[in-house]
DNA sequence: ATTCACAGATGATTTAAATCATTTTGAATA
DNA sequence: TATTCAAAATGATTTAAATCATCTGTGAAT
């Protein structure tokens, strides 16, 4: 697989492409180190040493954090111009793992030269800041509504949330798979299930193999309109 | 109350005195603005345009996010040297509100104001980065518990999680009413005295009116041992 | 001192969700 | 086309937690 150049980077979200300053540029294409990852493969592993900070190029990736029983939480998804594994000030291990949801290609920069980017670039730090302030904004939201929601509103957040990551064409077409999605709702999977099924016979969605494809998005947002929330 | 200047501060935990600038204290020391907030006294409301950053002085902040039914879910609690008021790109409001939980001092900082410290001094802004990838960290740390732990084991996590915030003495008291401690463990009051009531039996535990003193931490972290959490 | 108000505790009941168990479905393979 | 397999759906039961209701103790106001 041949590197891409960050000059020459087609990702437009990518926070070092938007602070559009060449010498990072050139200092970036330097040190970063462009992986190719294959569906379902991990990124980071809960408990690993944090190296650095990752870029993400292209694809979506799940952040789960494993609990008793083999259970697992979905904190958080992500996709082209995210970034994972938060720095830590000094041996630090990751408090979560990451693994793609499909093919995706990522870019990593080690701790030492993306601090070095940051106190050249206040923009960059600053725009980094900003996402993880974004994040920690998102993530509260949840703590709030896995508190407060029952299990079909925490479906129907969660389609809300997931579907993000899939807008590219007309039709809202969610590809993730059941525990997946049960993970990221916090619930199990029979009652997903159950959702899910009741969600179908009212037709707001229907469930081919392997995807959801939402057909109204308005009566989805309807079901947890009270909680006013803005996807 | 006479302003505190920045260079006399005696806050060891401001990310401002962290820099250790005195272009900066100078700077900040001209545009901040430094307010008394007696207790449970707002300092954000939820809905509200965000217009800088707050800078806790001294005093402890409750953050909040109202749900249904006048329910709402603590979602963080702050300390001295902490930040509330997760600054917006433009014209967001607050998702939050902040209430004082004591008597205390916070200073204020505009947006427009901050963005130039952040320019000029890309520490400070790393700074604020790394606190907000650790409030991350802590916050999906948090989506996790609350989605698998039990009401006991909740109640456990929320009282090691409070206990930081009173830390002065050596016996472990914890001033904070049932309902916010509730609210922060995303239970209900009557739940919450149920296992109030249990460990005081146990011994873990005493209850005097106004507080909660920890007798045994060690068997507190026992019971949420499985869940591995470092406080 | 007496009432009032309120935080907190506890008991009884209901309800939602988890768990356990079984069946269905559809795709891949022989 | 039959067989296998795993994911998904559905049914039955249990369990934990929420809710509703009542009671208790303490401090403030009259």
């Amino acid at each position: 697989m041949k590197e891409v150049s960050c000059d020459s980077c087609i990702s437009k979200n990518c926070f070092i492409q938007v602070c559009n300053d060449e010498k990072l540029f050139s200092f970036i294409n330097e040190v970063k180190r462009t992986s190719f990852y294959r569906k379902k493969q991990h990124v980071v592993y809960e408990g690993e040493q944090v190296l650095g900070l990752y870029f993400i190029l292209k694809g979506k990736i799940k952040v789960v954090s494993s609990g008793l029983f083999g259970k697992t939480q979905v904190v958080r998804l992500t996709q082209d111009g995210d970034i994972i594994g938060h720095r830590g000030y000094g041996g630090e291990t990751y408090p979560i793992s990451a693994i793609t949801l499909e093919d995706s290609e990522i870019c990593f920069v080690d701790n030492d030269s993306i601090y070095t980017a940051f106190m050249e670039n206040p923009k960059l730090a600053f725009e980094v800041m900003m996402y993880y302030s974004k994040e920690l904004r998102n993530s509260e939201a949840k703590i709030k509504n896995l508190a407060q929601m029952s299990v079909c509103e925490k479906v129907v957040d969660s389609l809300l949330y997931a579907e993000k990551l899939y807008l590219n064409n007309e039709t809202i077409s969610i590809q993730i798979d059941r525990q997946d999605l049960a993970d990221l709702a916090g619930i199990n999977t029979e009652q997903l299930s159950r959702v899910l099924s009741e969600l179908k016979k009212e037709k707001i969605l229907s469930l081919p193999k392997n995807e959801i494809i939402i057909h109204n998005r308005n009566q989805l947002l309807e079901i947890i309109e009270p909680f006013n929330i803005t996807y």
